[in-house]
DNA sequence: CGAACAATTGATCCTCATCAAACCTTGTGG
DNA sequence: CCACAAGGTTTGATGAGGATCAATTGTTCG
């Protein structure tokens, strides 16, 4: 896969990037290719790159001491992940990151992304928006887990998945593809594979939605939202 | 209550700053004086203010639509709080604020030091750190909920707000006091105050810890920490 | 001392996790 | 191109963990 500079303003975080900032970074980072279910990184180890996702779909995630995962992320093309390692070099990854399917990345040093944010105010106020929009993405999805009954909660995952990685199925019209498992929904949602299982399946029977293998699509969304809101019985 | 230049240096963000730009914010500043169960702001509010806390316990909330809430961060002296208006000016408050005691904090302009934000980069470093900090614990906190039971959650709830907010209760040694009521550790640790209330019964019967009305003296640490990790049971 | 409010405790019930078994879909190799 | 293996999905039965509700007890402060 070739990679030309301004390839990069697809970045949200380099949108606003100089021509020779775009360059320096693509003449400084390495393609990392990664097979279905491989690792770019796990939970604990030095925090060396930051990514640029250019094709295919990474899961961030956490697991618990007894291995049940926890999906905090879905990251689909032209996003970033493993951004924290550029603000605080020594740290290690928080997260593990896996691939959904074969997918491909930019790295680019942690350490040389740290020295550009030193002279490039664009940078830092990018990686904030990035970073102010994850904490409070967290915020309320840790309120839904708290206070939220699983349907609702997973009304409310569908919805925001779908604005996050779904697409548009056929064009001009709300209908979107989630391309997750049963099992990625429930380590979305908090739950289990075969509590979201079941729930999908009334779901469907209600018109809501289609469901396949590795798939769902969501034909009413408004539906969903009324779910969502407690207005409708599940 | 009087603050000069000076004091600001033990808000970690302004631990790096020149003594003019301290100067200045106290100069820009108003202190907001709240009393106990007041709020200084609700979520949905304009972010038009930044605050630093310089005296009581203010706590971070969000609510669901049936009126459940959720504490998301408690914040004590030094701490600043609604951050996040000062990257994103025209931003709402994702969260409400409300004062856990009789509290004074000073009150900052968001688009004061937004400007302050692009000719300084220790600020730009020091909001980074602080940011990160939040995405990591809520992260962690997130999977905690997800995939851990109440007793554990608890445990790992009373650690956590023991460093952030504890008190030692005597020099050199680990008993350390937190002033929280049964519903407010609920809405910290994602359960009723009923499970609570039940669960620090129990382990006062060990003798883990010492409870007391809004009050949890932790005496055993050490204790907690295999019950979080599972090794004990409870 | 009494009012207000926090905490406790018991009884009950409901949501959802767990386990087991069967079923369906997809891709592969003969 | 079919058959089979692998792995995702469904469905039912069961039970446990906590939420909920109600009533009582304890604590603090005016």
């Amino acid at each position: 896969m070739k990679i030309t500079p301004t390839d990069l303003r697809n970045v949200d975080v380099f949108k606003d990037a100089p021509l020779e900032d775009l360059d320096l970074l693509v003449e400084k980072s390495i393609l990392r290719s990664i097979e279905e279910d491989g690792f770019f990184f796990f939970q604990g180890d030095p925090a060396a790159y930051f990514y640029v996702l250019l094709s295919g779909r990474v899961k961030l995630l956490q697991s618990n001491p007894s291995g049940q995962q926890v999906n905090l992320r879905t990251i689909k093309g032209w996003q970033v992940f493993a951004a924290l390692g550029a603000i605080r070099p020594e740290a290690l990854y928080p997260v593990t990151a896996q691939a959904l399917e074969a997918s491909a990345a930019l790295a680019i040093e942690s350490s040389f992304l740290h020295e550009m944010m030193q002279t490039r105010p664009y940078l830092n106020f990018g990686l904030m928006q990035l970073m102010t929009g994850y904490i409070q993405e967290m915020q309320v999805r840790y309120k839904e887990l708290a206070t939220e009954r699983i349907d609702r909660r997973l009304a409310l995952t569908l919805l925001r998945l779908a604005s996050q990685i779904g697409t548009r199925i056929q064009e001009d019209s709300l209908v979107v593809e989630i391309p997750l498992s049963r099992q990625d929904l429930a380590e979305v949602s908090g739950s289990t594979m075969f509590t979201v299982s079941r729930t999908l399946a009334d779901w469907e029977r209600q018109g809501l939605i289609e469901t396949g293998r590795e798939r769902v699509v969501i034909r009413d969304p408004h539906g969903l939202v009324k779910i969502a809101e407690g207005l409708e019985a599940s």
